[in-house]
DNA sequence: GCCAGAATCTTGACACTGCCCAGATGAGCT
DNA sequence: AGCTCATCTGGGCAGTGTCAAGATTCTGGC
């Protein structure tokens, strides 16, 4: 039950992750709105201004929330990709897609703050930078595989990827705020509507797009 | 310079909308998270707690800026719209999309508020509801017009309407919320990438798509 | 072993926020 | 006229982010 080395009240050890931890934790049940520093001090047992020791302020513990948010986003895409054979591209492809609407399902919350720059302020946080960059290049890679094997057409890769992430990050986005649920969307079955919408995606990604004359 | 009828400091006649106005300026400059009820009061010259009469707290005068947004992204849709003539269902199509995209480049900060459910708890506001379901509409009305006249495939409309919504909100989002920043795509010309997406996804709409056996 | 300096944590304070209350003010109806 | 009620004010409360000063513990050099 001890904690690694807890020796008193001060220094106890980790106060930073035990920080973040927290953090994840306020925001997955209570939501990002509802969260402030001086709870998540409470939460890990600590006076109101200790955080200040670990992070330059409550956006900064935010960022640190972020960026374990991506990678914990790029492990669920990871393994969702391990699933097909090295040589299923497009079932790969699928995957990272499938990953990434997974975890928006699973952790709405966290997807949430995950694309609020106003909260966490990444342009000056490498960290969160990173992890992001680390999750495009999953896209990426992928889709250049696909390419290769002549899976895909041979338009430009970034416009494809741009493609697959808007559509992907529009669903997720417009599940988990509810917006969907003030239309007709709202009595269809989101999993068909989900598959559906890749489907026609990844069928698009065949075409050759017509070049401007 | 005059209002229309200012009696005094009391009842100066249309504090409510004054509120409202005062409160989208403000997102507008400073963005939703910088906003506090008592500077939207004492932008409109009343004391802190005036707002009280006439909203039920900062979540519904937050509901009724989301409103407004609505109703602005509506109006920037329809004038996009119009640019086209009656019989192009397809131009009409892509007007839409683009002037969804139009508003949200324009209007970063409304754009977020407006799906900011947590903020705005657009559940229990008739208002907002009845917005979004106008925008909606617009949309779907296009979409059945296309498939009437041979333009897109004979599909389900709603799944074809999830695809146009998922792929232009997430490119809205994806730009505005500055992701892209992080990534390789921050090098490749916005506007190019944004219509190369869109026509891959006009093309998708062509397809008919496989039927589960 | 021991002690100075650095790191960590606490307490206290300030300005600000959302929200609620009792009271002042004026508009509109009878 | 007088009365009623919606509107607006000012003060107050609990909670917030941030900073400054002091208390406590760890660490490296002797």
């Amino acid at each position: 039950m001890a904690e690694p080395h807890r020796q008193s009240d001060y220094h106890h050890g980790d106060l930073r992750s035990a920080l973040i931890d927290a953090a994840i934790d306020l925001v997955q049940e209570e939501g990002v709105g509802a969260l402030s520093l001086r709870q998540v001090a409470r939460r890990a047992h600590v006076s109101h201004s200790a955080p200040y020791h670990h992070f330059r302020g409550k956006a900064d513990l935010l960022a640190e929330v972020a960026a374990a948010g991506f990678d914990r986003l790029v492990q669920t895409i990871e393994a969702e990709f391990q699933k097909y054979a090295a040589d299923d591209h497009l079932g790969r492809l699928v995957a990272v897609g499938a990953g990434y609407l997974s975890f928006a399902l699973q952790n709405p919350s966290l997807f949430r703050l995950m694309f609020r720059p106003e909260m966490t302020s990444p342009g000056d946080h490498p960290g969160v930078r990173a992890a992001e960059s680390r999750a495009f290049a999953t896209l990426q890679d992928t889709l250049v595989a696909c390419q290769l094997h002549g899976n895909v057409s041979s338009d430009s890769v970034l416009s494809m990827c741009m493609s697959c992430w808007a559509t992907m990050h529009g669903l997720c986005m417009l599940w988990i705020d509810q917006v969907v649920d003030e239309t007709p969307l709202r009595d269809v079955p989101f999993d068909g509507l989900a598959q559906e919408v890749q489907e026609r995606l990844v069928a698009s990604l065949t075409l050759k797009m017509a070049k401007a004359p």
